[in-house]
DNA sequence: GATCTCTAACTGTGATCACAGTCAAAATCC
DNA sequence: GGATTTTGACTGTGATCACAGTTAGAGATC
């Protein structure tokens, strides 16, 4: 008789929902750009929906920083200066190595076999220049290791921390000519989960979330 | 003619983002229980407005995890089992230590002052049994050392753990009979930080979010 | 030609309504 | 008396409207 509170006690049945996690995935894979501007009632036509839903969507959006609202103008994705990506990445170093050098205790070989996959299609995305695939399969590579953690709470601020600096990222890649050597890390990380070398992945780890600052300094 | 972006550019002039604010700080400080339930007409009606910018503030907690919606039933306040708790508090730990590491640097002797201030108010609280005040102090001495930083990601992060532990942390203090010897920590962080000690407060400042957790193993 | 002014389209915001699903207590049946 | 059904109050959700502040472009002015 003890409630199932677990199981399907959550509110993404509805529009709202739906519409705030695909924009969420545009985010972070870069599809919207940076000062990019959104309206409820555009977006709420291109859904084919009312404002009602788009507009919880946008106000949850900019509660986590992903967008920025003002008091009667248009939603828009923020325009980062460099210290502000600075201080996103730092972050990202911190809760990201945390949970590699966990994620390093609980890996399985199946685990493993996922991660290479992800790193593999990076690698493809890559090849093609589809930033946006990059971008998804670094995101889902990433996300893998920070479930092994069991930590929810650490998974969710990790997402965000990549929903706020997708269109960032997306825009510097668009316009790197030299990949340096981003992708032999991603192996790296995997090699060391797989010695369950905690303090390598976690030091792999932070140095990847920092990749990012130094993509800024390169091309401004 | 560039333009003053940051200066009134936000969205907290509205009255969503007002009831917004007001219920995080119960949360924080502990005013609304483990498990309370949250209607959006009863809100709307004690506010003294429609169930528009309710709805749509309780939709924001819910999108942090702060409250827990479900399908059509009402939001509430989650009543966190050990294990949630623990993730979020180690969490915390990681956050907050990086955060008084950098704040240990950055430091002034008019925070230093300002932060015993806060210590002694929850001294005081703690004498008149005002769980209340105390995790308010506790909230503001805490708040004031992430300021520190400059670093307005990491302090927003840290805020919303602060928020999801409050309901939590509240119930624990009430059933709580030994004080021990958690005052006593705050001075020896403010310490550290007048030495400008950063290994030291950041080890002191996680053996602090750690307490969290310790008050749950305790009374269950 | 450059500057200013006005206007028309666009922005988010709050209120109100209808609707469907949830839940608990009251009423009914066995 | 106990189990079952029903009913009514309550829940969030989505749509639609009126309103006020913003913004950019057309047009007038100098």
């Amino acid at each position: 008789m003890n409630d199932p509170e677990s199981t399907g006690d959550d509110l993404s049945e509805n529009l709202s929902s739906k519409i705030y996690s695909g924009l969420r995935m545009e985010l972070i894979v870069g599809d919207l750009k940076p000062a990019a501007k959104l309206s409820i009632r555009k977006l709420a036509e291109k859904f084919g929906v009312s404002a009602m839903p788009v507009r919880e969507a946008l106000r949850q959006l900019a509660t986590e920083h992903a967008l920025i609202g003002a008091k009667k103008k248009a939603y828009r994705v923020p325009d980062l200066r460099s210290a502000e990506a600075s201080n996103l990445f730092f972050v990202r170093a911190v809760l990201e190595g945390a949970a590699a050098e966990i994620a390093a205790q609980r890996v399985n070989n199946q685990d493993l076999e996922i991660l290479e996959r992800f790193a593999n299609e990076m690698e493809i995305a890559w090849q093609k220049q589809d930033a946006s695939s990059f971008l998804a399969s670094n995101f889902r590579l990433h996300s893998h290791v920070y479930s092994l953690t069991g930590n929810h709470a650490l998974q969710s601020m990790i997402e965000s921390l990549y929903v706020r600096t997708g269109p960032w990222l997306a825009h510097g890649i668009v316009n790197l000519v030299n990949p340096d050597n981003w992708m032999g890390e991603h192996l790296e990380i995997i090699d060391a989960l797989r010695r369950r070398d905690g303090a390598a992945a976690r030091r792999l780890m932070e140095e990847d979330a920092e990749w990012g600052v130094h993509l800024y300094n390169r091309i401004g």
